[in-house]
DNA sequence: ACTTTCTTGTGAAGCTTTTCACAAGCGTCT
DNA sequence: AGACGCTTGTGAAAAGCTTCACAAGAAAGT
């Protein structure tokens, strides 16, 4: 399993220490990281420059990740206020809507546009990324015109399961499931 | 693996048909559900009321879930906001929040507490669940309170990994790790 | 140089999850 | 009633994942 490793300011880490912060086993973040080369010093643990340095290639962040956000209601804002975004190598380069009472506003230094140029702003601006929020209606016809227009990952908020190409990656975040299985991990510990 | 079974107005369903649907597979669906007993119809599937009343009563969303929401500001309001809340089984009871510029301000019928009520609130209200919505500096301690006043799970919306007794499940959305995510299967994708 | 103390990397063992495969059951049609 | 077409439930096999355990290497002290 990866876990992200949080900022530390020692010279070395080991995988003990590794495996409290990410939850795990000692064993279990030698066995993830062995898989990616074995960049380890034995009797030391790992360089923590080294260690951020091959796990932001392992993830890509190697690279700045061009996302263009659909939708600008509640979820969108809160998506695009959201603090470290650009710090984290995700640059937001567009904000569509089809809601004529939002288009042209500006968000920052975005200008919010209509849902009709999708296409061709996700061609021009070279978009690799889209996030969907908006209502679970829309979801399915946006992600295929995202996806047609060339866009290699779909990060969801929509709370319905879309259906993509298989090589197109999409992770869903779903407030209701999420709370769904907190309700039965709590219901199957008082019913065992 | 525990999927969702979005709605359905066929009397029956089959495995087959759920599968497809949960983007998982046939076996696994039938596997999944013979662990709460077997209730399926030879030859035909699954009912599909018996199967929603099943598996309400099975995660646990045949009671209503009192729910405090801990901290207003921009993911705050877009999950009160969220539509089918209510309607799912989750009653927003409470929402507090530290800025004094948001205490008693409304939000539909309530009013926004102070932060230093959240103990008072969880125990006279029966809060069963919290919602952290509140910055990565502040999530550990307010979920230790929470615990402490007796929640028994945690939704995190905070980007750090929070420490609870092993015993209260912690649900966690982290929209950079889901991005993170992307970023890594789809440069795995391009560098076999 | 040698011993001690750490800690990695990894084969092997143990455990869990997923897939396969098929008997058994249900409904329909003849 | 019997044959046929579907679909469940479930052992058994396969695949995947986690933990164990330990040789091998690296620094520091003697």
């Amino acid at each position: 399993m990866l876990e992200l490793i949080q900022d530390d300011d020692g010279v070395t880490v080991s995988s003990e220490q590794l495996a409290r912060r990410g939850h795990t086993t000692a064993a279990q973040v030698r066995k993830d990281l062995s898989h990616f080369g074995s960049f380890g010093k034995r009797g030391l643990g790992y360089g923590v420059d080294e260690l951020k340095d091959r796990l932001r290639i392992i993830l890509g962040l190697d690279r700045v990740w061009r996302v263009i956000l659909i939708g600008a209601g509640r979820i969108g804002s809160a998506l695009f206020e959201y603090p470290d975004f650009k710090k984290r190598g995700y640059d937001c380069v567009a904000v569509v809507d089809s809601d004529p009472a939002k288009i042209g506003q500006k968000w920052g230094e975005r200008v919010i546009r209509p849902a009709e140029e999708l296409e061709s702003l996700i061609k021009e601006l070279h978009a690799t990324l889209v996030i969907l929020a908006v209502p679970a209606s829309a979801a399915q016809l946006v992600a295929e015109r995202s996806v047609n227009a060339g866009v290699r990952g779909i990060l969801n908020f929509a709370p319905v399961q879309i259906q993509v190409p298989e090589d197109i990656p999409v992770e869903n975040v779903n407030l209701v499931m999420e709370l769904e299985a907190l309700s039965f991990q709590i219901t199957r510990a008082l019913t065992p």
